[in-house]
Parts: C-alpha cells; structure tokens; sequence
DNA sequence: AGATATTTGTTCGTATGTATT
DNA sequence: TAATACATACGAACAAATATC
C-alpha cells in the first residue's frame, strides 16, 4: 500500500463539509487576501509564494479553496504556477499577452468594425512611427525588411495571400516593440490584435489584395527610408498615408464581403 | 435522507488520478475550449452554460477542474456563477470597471510619465469630440454644463483645488459615455484612469493651477458650442488645443514637482 | 410563509505524473 | 537511477443558497 495517512483508514467520507462558512465567495476573497498578502511582504516579480500546504494553515482554507484562489491570480496573470519541487506561486509582472487577452474579452461583444479600429490606427500609428527615430537601429531595419521580404511579390497560392496579410500585420508588430511609450505600443498591439479577431477580417483577407500588398510594401519601404534618415515627421506623414490608404481599402473591401454574404 | 446517490457506496479510493494526461494545465484548457463553445453556439449575455454535471460529462472533466476553468472564466468577468434552481454559469458583458482594472496591472510597473500619456490623449481626445457631432443631445450639453459648474470659479480650499481636477477629467469621461465608437471610447476612458492613478499628478493636483482651470474651462465651453452646432471640424480642432494647453502645463507642472522632490 | 428540489460551494481523501536532487 | 517533494487531478459527501410550488 502506499500511503496510510491518518488515524485507522477513513476511506472518503470524511467531509463535515463546508464547516463554518465563514462568507461566501471564498476563493474571490482568498485571492484578494493573497493579493495584499504580497504588497504586505512587499513581493517582487519572481519571488516565490509560500507552497500550498503552508497556504491552507496561513489562511484556514481547503486545498480545493487555495488552489481556485490561486487560478484566480493566475487568471489576472499575477502569478505563474510552476509544478515540481521548487514549484509553487511565483509572483508575476503582467504579460502583454495576457493582458491583450483579459482585454479582448471586453470587445467580445461590442460588434466592432473595421472603421472602429481603423479610426484609431490613423491616429496611433503616425506616432508609433515618429516615437521610433532615435531608438531604432539599423539592425531592426534590417529585420523588418527580411520580414517585408514575405510579401514583396504577388502570392501564388490562396493560403500565401492571408499568410502575407498576418505578415504584413507582423511588421507593424515589431515597430510596437521598440516603441519607448508602453501605452502607445500596446494600444497599437491590441488594435492589430482585434484586427485579426474580426470574422469580416478573415473574409477579406482570403481575397485577392494585389493594391493592398503592392501599395503597402510601398509604403513601409519608404517608411524604413525616414526612419533609417532620423526624419520623424517623415515617419509620422507615411505611416499616416499608408494608414489612410488601408483603411479605405479595407472598408471597400468590407462593403463588398457584406454585399456577397447577403445575397 | 438527502441524496443517496451512486449505487451502494464506493467510498473516495476512485481516484484513477490524472488518468490520461491529455495535457497539463486542464484547467485552463477547458476554459479556452468552453469560450470556444459560447463562440460556437453564438450564446449571448443573459444566456446559461450547462450545469455542472454536464460539463463534466460534455468535457470529460472532474468536477474541481469544470469548476477551476468556471472560476478562471469568472476571473475574466465572462459568466457569472449563481446557485440554486436556475442558478449556474451565465454569460455576462464584461464590465467597463473589470477591464479597466485587469489593464491597469499591466501598466502597473511600468512608470508611465506624464508624456506618454498624452501624447495619446492629443491624437484620441479630439476625435473622440469629433465623434460625437450628430450623436449628442441637448440634454448631453446641458449636463455637461452642469458639470462644468463645479469648476467655473476659483477654488476655495485646497481640497476644492483637488476636486476641480477630477471633475475636469469627469468632464472627459463623461463624454466617453456618449461615444458610438467602442474602442475609442474605451482608450480615452482608460487614458483619463491612467493619469488618475500617477502619483506624479496626486502631487499636482494639489498644487493651485489656476492658468489649467481657467484654460480648460474657456476650451471646453467653446467645444459644447462646436458640438451644439454639428461642427465636427471645430469640435476636433479645439479638442487639440485644448489637450495641448493641458499637456505643456501639466508637463511643467511636472518638471517643477519633481525640482522640488528632489530638492 | 414554508417545504422542497435543484444547483453551486466547500472540504476531504487519494492517486499519479513530473521535475529536482 | 532512485528517491522525493510537489502540483495536478479525480471522486465523494455534505453545506449553503435559492427558485418554485
């Protein structure tokens, strides 16, 4: 046999149940009681909660209670739950993937459109260019043109054309990377993000883009051009006209994908 | 008795344990797969996932790992869980409250400036103005005015000083509510939390500011007339002016705090 | 208003996989 | 390689909440 813990054998029925009910919702207030437990020890990213067992003695909760507490924070990616010895809670600084997706949730249902986004990429986009002059090197430069080098010709099947799509999305990607302005870089990020995620998007992009590809390898190269020059204001006017141009083509687009569904 | 369930006993030793392995992190899987579910049938908000029992048997789960990805699903503010007859997971609209609380801990170590955060409020506020031509109603104006009561005299206390402030950003958010585009509606709402929440502008605000007051308030005033009239142009040209005035005072407000800590 | 049935909430015991030592 | 510590997962029973009659 393997473990005979406790007394004789009490095979399962154990269970006097939810003893005292100390108030309801009690992995929620777990987890927020974890939460000032962490500002109270003044936790930083990468230390190391105390283990589960030394858990439910701190806090007189269950097993099954500390661990939805625990998914709680990992949910809200406050923490990283690493199995193994040395495993455990480890405090967390949010992940931009995480955050993309909690936030996601929130437009889940908002029907957004294509003009929607769009409104925004015009405004962001120019800055995101411009805050780049500067930081950029020329190693990024050169990475952004291999990258570019996905879509500089016409595709040959119809799965190369979404894959150049998502390329070309890749490129703007990247330039939110080395961005120096983290609200800037994500806002940019998270409107590429819904991009993707609108089912009309999907549509659009299985069609055929020969001006789209063609005009915004265009652009980017001459965008590459300012950036490599230092010429902020270069930057911000094409990333203005290559987001101008997009937006009108895609709202063609949009028009025409909603005129064929309704037939 | 209650609930004699099962056929004669069988007491705990079922326990099979992680029988298959299908993947670790169950829990967060099974979360992903019944998003994909909602998505699947088209549930909307309102409308009840299956109970318990079923998703067991629908995801071949245990009952802690169904409740682990419920949790971690109620962790995202998607469902909300009620008990009883009727009770169980329902799909909800993620609040505004919920995400803008859940992207606040990304930016939470990442020392905004005030900067940054204009530098976004200067391209979205004015077209979040422009936005609302056409959209907004008398009422909205006259509220708005009322609004602007609070901070059309001289404050009187140093606490005063403090609340003008706020009620000037509420201003903003208020126009938030009203506009028909989600994603800008939310950025500048969040951009107004941001700026709330830097300790930088705690300092700020309670220093006297009575060139910022006077400004906004003869800004704001000549924007409720553009919007009175459906200037769309008018209303985005002085939304621009306005976040200007407000960024290069509130930038040498911010140099001149900072003289002084250090000082 | 009270009884009842339904459904989630909490707790315990136990088994298994896995990473570290 | 073997031992070990730990998280992960399963199942069962009881408790609490709540809608319905």
């Amino acid at each position: 046999m393997k473990a005979p813990p406790g007394e004789k054998k009490r095979v399962g029925t154990n269970a006097r149940g939810a003893t005292s009910a100390r108030g309801r919702n009690r992995p929620r207030q777990l987890a927020e009681a974890l939460k000032d437990w962490i500002a109270e020890h003044a936790l930083q990213p990468g230390d190391r909660l105390p283990q589960e067992k030394e858990l439910i003695e701190l806090f007189k909760a269950s097993r099954g209670t500390v661990r939805e507490a625990l998914k709680l924070l990992e949910a809200q990616d406050l923490v990283s739950i690493r199995t193994g010895p040395r495993g455990g809670a480890y405090v967390k600084d949010v992940s931009l993937e995480r955050a993309t997706e909690l936030l996601g949730n929130y437009f889940f249902f908002k029907n957004l459109t294509i003009h929607d986004i769009y409104a925004l990429r015009i405004q962001l986009e120019p800055e995101l260019a411009a805050s780049l002059v500067g930081v950029i090197t020329q190693q990024d430069i050169d990475q952004l043109q291999r990258l570019m080098t996905r879509y500089d010709h016409p595709p040959q099947s119809p799965g190369e054309e979404r894959e150049q799509r998502f390329a070309e999305l890749a490129f703007h990607e990247t330039l939110t990377e080395l961005c120096p302005n983290p609200v800037l870089a994500f806002s940019c990020r998270f409107l590429i993000r819904l991009l993707k995620e609108l089912t009309i998007c999907h549509r659009i992009y299985e069609r055929p883009q020969p001006k789209l590809r063609a005009g915004g390898h265009s652009y980017q190269l001459k965008l590459l051009e300012a950036l490599r020059e230092n010429d902020a204001h270069g930057a911000r006017n094409l990333m203005h006209e290559h987001m101008c141009f997009a937006r009108d083509l895609m709202e063609t687009q949009e028009a025409e994908v909603l005129r064929q569904f309704l037939r």
